[in-house]
Order: C-alpha cells, then sequence, then structure tokens
DNA sequence: CGCTTGACCGGAA
DNA sequence: ATTCCGGCCAAGC
C-alpha cells in the first residue's frame, strides 16, 4: 500500500476538514473527490499524491473534529467504508434523507459538485 | 526496536 | 459482477 504522507499533515488535514464541512446536508462527496478539491501539496508528486490522497482524506477523517459531518464522505463506489468503529454512518445517512439502494448510494443524485461549482449547472452551450 | 495496521482508488483478469 | 494488485509511510503497541 501506498503510504506517502502529506509534508504538513495537520495543514493538508485541515483543508480536508473545511471542505468536508462544506457538504450540504443530505448530500454526498467521495474520498477521492475531496482529495481532488485540494491542490498537491509541493514536493509531491502528481502521481503519488493520486495514488494516495484519497487515504489522507479517510485518515484526516479518522481524526476530525465532532462537528464535522464526516458521515456525507463515502467512496467512490457509493459505498461505507469499513471504519474501526463500525459505525452509524448509513444511519447518519438515512436520517438526512439519502437513500441506499442495495447498500449503496446513487452518486449522480447525491453527489455534492464541490464548493467553488455553480448551483447553476451551465448545460450546453447557450451561446 | 520490530511488527501491525490503516475512513482509498482505478485498472486488469 | 467480483477479486486481486500496486502504491511502499508512520504512529502505536
Amino acid at each position: 500500500m501506498n503510504f506517502v504522507h502529506p509534508p504538513n499533515k495537520q495543514d493538508y488535514y485541515t483543508q480536508v476538514w473545511e471542505l468536508v464541512q462544506q457538504i450540504p446536508y443530505g448530500k454526498v462527496a467521495t474520498y477521492g473527490q475531496i482529495a481532488q478539491l485540494i491542490p498537491c501539496p509541493e514536493g509531491i508528486e502528481a502521481q503519488e499524491y493520486q495514488a494516495s490522497a484519497s487515504r489522507w482524506v479517510g485518515t484526516a477523517l479518522a481524526a476530525c473534529p465532532k462537528d464535522i459531518p464526516w458521515q456525507r464522505v463515502i467512496n467512490s463506489q457509493g459505498r461505507i467504508s469499513q471504519r474501526p468503529d463500525g459505525g452509524y454512518q448509513r444511519e447518519r445517512l438515512l436520517a438526512e434523507g439519502v437513500v441506499f439502494i442495495k447498500e449503496r448510494i446513487s452518486l449522480p443524485e447525491y453527489q455534492w459538485h464541490g464548493p467553488g461549482q455553480a448551483s447553476h449547472p451551465v448545460q450546453g452551450s447557450l451561446f
């Protein structure tokens, strides 16, 4: 397993938390998505970053403050990742109205579109 | 001091 | 659809 750590661990974790905090109620994001929203730290090869970042996100959430909606971060398959505590992530999401189909969430429907992203997606060329 | 163990992901078979 | 693989560090026991 690749476990390259970010140069400034604390700093990176903070960025993760900031982003996760922005995920709206009833929406979800994937580990990889959060990772991509954070710029590759200096001194890290883009390739290494791609290979490791999603895990950094997971590790960051493992140590996140209690006011962070960690339950809204799921894996790329739309599933709940195994956690040390066995947890109630699924329950929390259900409580937010997220629908599970065969233990899986429909990402197209529930995935958060990012922080700066448009609340009004520009579809097609309006011209 | 050494061994174990991580909230992941995408591609290939 | 499912399983396997590479990625190769550091904190904790």
